[in-house]
DNA sequence: GCGTACTATATCCACATCGGATATATCCAC
DNA sequence: GTGGATATATCCGATGTGGATATAGTACGC
C-alpha cells in the first residue's frame, strides 16, 4: 500500500517513542515497548535490532557505547539516542495515524449502534 | 512485530472502511480509498485484489457479480459488501490504532515546544 | 573456580505483505 | 472497429517481521 507521506515502519516508530524520554540501550528499548503497550506489541530481537541498524543509517538515532561514559554500565550496551530528525520523524507517524482515525471517522462504521437511549 | 490483538493489514483495514458505507466493486474501492485519505493511501491492483480475495476467505467480506441483480452494471464487475465479522473485525482495527496513539501520548514526544505563551 | 540463569547483541531463515508490471477482457465515445 | 478508460487477476522482486540460533558478558550461589 502506498503511501508517501511516511517511510517509517511500525517496529522503527516504536522504538522512537521508546527513546522519547531518553536514551536506552536495545534491550531496555524491548522492555519497554512490552510495558508501555501493556503486553500488546512485542518487539522481537530479529526486528530490534535490524530497525535500530536502520535508523541509525538514516540519521534517526545515534548511538555510543555505554563504557565510554559510566563505569558501573554493562560493557557489551549500545546506548541509543533520538536525534532532532527522528523525534520529527516520530510526529509526521503520529500525524498520519491522527489521519488515518480521522479518515475512519469519515465513515459510518463507528457510528453508534443501539445507543439513542 | 507481535501484535496478537489484530491480524488485518493495512490494506484490509482501507477495504473495510471503504465498503463500511455500502457495497462496491474491486475499482471503486481503490478511487474510494484514493479519495477519502486525499491521496495519502493507494491501493496498487495486486495489492487490492490479493487482499479481497483474503478478506473473502476470512468472511470479512462476501461478494456477487453484478449481473445477478442491474442490467445496467459492468457485467465484469464484482461487488463486495462487509460482513458483520468485518465490521467487528474494522472496529477493533480502529481501537488498536487509538490505544497505539495513547501509547505514543505516554511518552513526552508529543509535549508542546515554545507553547508557553 | 564453576555452573547457571539472565542480560545483551547480532545474524540467519522462512513467511507474509506490498508495489509495480503485465495480461486479459469489457465498456463507451467516435 | 479503433482507442482509451474501466475492471479483474496473476506474477515477480523487494521489504519487514517472528522466531530460532549463536555468542558473550554479568550476577549469584556454592
Amino acid at each position: 500500500m502506498k503511501d508517501p507521506s511516511s517511510r517509517i515502519t511500525p517496529a522503527a516508530f516504536q522504538i522512537l517513542l521508546s527513546l522519547a524520554d531518553g536514551e536506552r540501550h536495545g534491550y531496555a528499548i524491548m522492555q519497554e515497548v512490552e510495558q508501555r503497550t501493556r503486553g500488546e506489541v512485542l518487539l522481537a530481537p530479529g526486528t530490534l535490532y535490524r530497525s535500530l541498524h536502520r535508523l541509525l543509517e538514516e540519521g534517526l538515532v545515534e548511538s555510543h557505547h555505554s563504557a565510554e561514559e559510566a563505569s558501573s554500565a554493562d560493557s557489551r550496551r549500545r546506548v541509543y539516542r533520538i536525534t532532532q530528525e527522528g523525534v520529527a520523524t516520530a510526529r509526521q507517524e503520529t500525524q498520519r495515524l491522527q489521519r488515518l482515525l480521522a479518515s475512519a471517522a469519515a465513515t459510518s462504521l463507528l457510528d453508534p449502534v443501539g445507543t439513542d437511549g
